[in-house]
DNA sequence: AAAAATATCGGTAACGTTTGCACAAACGTT
DNA sequence: AACGTTTGTGCAAACGTTACCGATATTTTT
């Protein structure tokens, strides 16, 4: 039988109401409003409970307040209580609750770092670099990947949003053409650093690697090695690196006196899958290419690996160079001829330029866009006796 | 001249103080404490003002727990209203504030992960399957890598720590031998799942790979194949994948009645400066290995890089068998025989288990290892007609 | 028509920290 | 000894959300 949760009789009871799944009551003589309790009203507490700084406070008898100066080497406070207080600290062993610290601060000392993927060395370099930058500026870099992924980088951008990081860096997935993501930060004045997948559609602050004269060196060591009729397997067109190889590719075709032949131009998505239809393409044509300049060293192996299988030389029937520089690009026949990126370079200027933006004294610094040399580096498959 | 902020007279004006850089005075007629204020009293509001459920309900004259309610989806609120509020977000561009949420619920839906290195592509597949899982679960995957570094580890383990993570999945460093830091979350009741590099000493929920099987595996492949004198560059001897891929050579080759060599096992550190060092070592020996068994990828492919230099052809000369299946490792020469762990099974088995030990109902799981079962490929490095 | 039940909302206390301000006691000066 | 100065702490209000407990319109029932 329910009873009143006041006077305990159960006349003059009555519903009133629903909430949150359990019913409600109310007793018409002492008119008090109830809700049945749970069957187990008092097992909840102790569980999983972390010492905090009130724990420590009420143990040693002294406010929170001196508590929490004392922890955080304020002055003001008494040698002997600081010492009290931090061995009672170590006694319940009290770790920070960072959230309700960040709550309090609005600053979570947290940068957010998303990027397309991390099963090429790539990323992984950049983001010793900037972890390592970070780390010792006493920031924490948390790390997503969008996998290449439009929706999956937006859900990304949303969490860590919501979790109020100080600053984002970000190489955006191939897939993206929207920057509403990432301009929700910029709006909020939360620093956004672009590095390497950058577009010049949005942005202020960005560290890319020099691919145009990347792209260009390649191309002419191409040419000076005999190769006249030289293909381009480039990236997606809405990247910013895959425009820069572009044009450094026909710059350098131009600048030796060689045509820039549209059929000789593919642009694929950076995967091998589509990289291995184009080079079939590439390879099947009547008067194919004796190189090719691919728009990364994934795509260039498989191009060498296509070849091969059709009973073609590297390098006397087909000249291949890659970039990024892969640890695999080293190992791989006589060698991938690739251009290199300096990618922890990459990193640690992206993180520095972070760290400017966020303790910087200036309201808005200035744009600024940092570019880092690449280097071609020559293996076998791409250097022949013409 | 300075005036009291009440009476506003500057006679009975005393200094009182001297509080956080700022100057106390102390009016002896209305017996008032004030210091002076800053420079700039009325600046420092809409600065990166995020706009918050206040904001909401101010605007719209309802109350704060009204738009709560509403934006979750919850009961007892009027289609109408709901609308209402859901458009003002959607106005004023309304984020949740997680860290004020998490707060509050003593739950970030977060998972913590650490990692030792993720330049091979072994850890990026672990983590792309538990992200996976994971964010299907509705939880957040925060990735921090701890560089092979102890102090890094403890560090991070912190860093989550106070982040309050619901979980921490991890595999460890190897130089990691104390592991404090990790049972400070066992103590407080946040779950750990250990994969791959995990400890015999502490743990009761891991995954691993059947490191022992393949090792079998893939000595009893080298002996099949004739090779006699096989010896083993191994991990450090504190992880259990060490123990159980040396227990594994020394059991093939014992079954197959080849007498384990005790100058023919080395540890290392999994470092490919330490492999090179040790595999100058084996190839310089009075009566060299005819085979090594190493225990992964990079270190096999250093030795062979090595081999080759010595004039010594693979296979021939010498058998080699690596460990993990790294990318590199179908490319490298014929291809190097190795040992395939299935990373991506790994990774999504250790975050549906972590889901169950958080979601779950029982107070405390019952222990549970889960082993995944290895596979040898076997490749041009190891194949050989005695 | 009153009475009972429901639908919808507000007030408020948490969650764990930080910090501006108040204030007493101890300390230095004359 | 009387005064002004320091020193060391405590109070309480934030930070943004959630959830329990009540309260009031509104509808339904008798």
């Amino acid at each position: 039988m329910i009873k009143c949760a006041k006077c305990d009789q159960s006349d003059s009871l009555m519903k009133a109401g629903f909430v949150r799944g359990k019913q409600r009551f109310c007793c018409k003589d002492c008119n008090y409003y109830f809700t049945i309790p749970s069957a187990e009203p008092e097992n909840r507490k102790n569980k999983r409970h972390q010492t905090t700084i009130v724990d420590i406070a009420r143990e040693l008898g002294v406010s929170n307040s001196t508590v929490s100066r004392a922890l955080h080497g304020h002055a003001d406070i008494s040698p002997s209580t600081r010492k009290a207080i931090l061995e009672k600290a170590q006694e319940l062993d009290y770790q920070p609750n960072q959230l309700a610290h960040s709550l309090v601060k609005s600053r979570t000392e947290t940068i957010g770092m998303i990027v397309p993927e991390f099963m090429t060395q790539f990323f992984p370099n950049i983001i010793v670099g900037a972890q390592k930058v970070l780390t010792q500026a006493g920031y924490h870099l948390i790390i997503m990947q969008s996998d290449e992924s439009y929706e999956i980088e937006v859900s990304n951008s949303r969490a860590l949003l919501a979790n109020r990081v100080d600053g984002l860096l970000t190489s955006m997935s191939h897939e993206t053409n929207n920057y509403d993501h990432f301009r929700a930060f910029e709006n909020r004045n939360i620093p956004v650093v672009y590095f390497n997948r950058v577009s010049d559609e949005l942005g202020k602050y960005k560290v890319v690697a020099n691919d145009y004269q990347g792209a260009y060196d390649a191309v002419e060591h191409l040419v000076r090695n005999g190769y006249r009729r030289i293909a381009h397997l480039g990236g997606p067109t809405n990247l910013l690196i895959s425009q820069e190889r572009l044009r450094g590719y026909r710059d350098a075709l131009q600048k030796n006196g060689l045509e820039v032949i549209p059929e000789l131009i593919i642009h694929g998505d950076l995967t091998v899958q589509k990289a291995r239809i184009y080079a079939q393409y590439f390879l099947d044509m009547a008067v194919p290419p004796d190189a090719i300049f691919a728009v990364n060293d994934p795509t260039a192996i498989e191009i060498i690996m296509l070849a091969r299988a059709k009973g073609l030389r590297i390098p006397e029937d087909l000249g291949v160079v890659g970039f990024s520089d892969d640890s695999i690009a080293a190992h791989i026949g006589t060698g991938l001829t690739t251009v290199k990126q300096p990618t922890t370079q990459i990193g640690e200027s992206a993180a520095r330029m972070m760290l400017r933006l966020i303790q910087g004294e200036e309201e808005v610094p200035p744009p600024e866009t940092i570019v880092l040399e690449a280097e071609l580096i020559v293996r076998g498959s791409s250097v022949r006796v013409p």
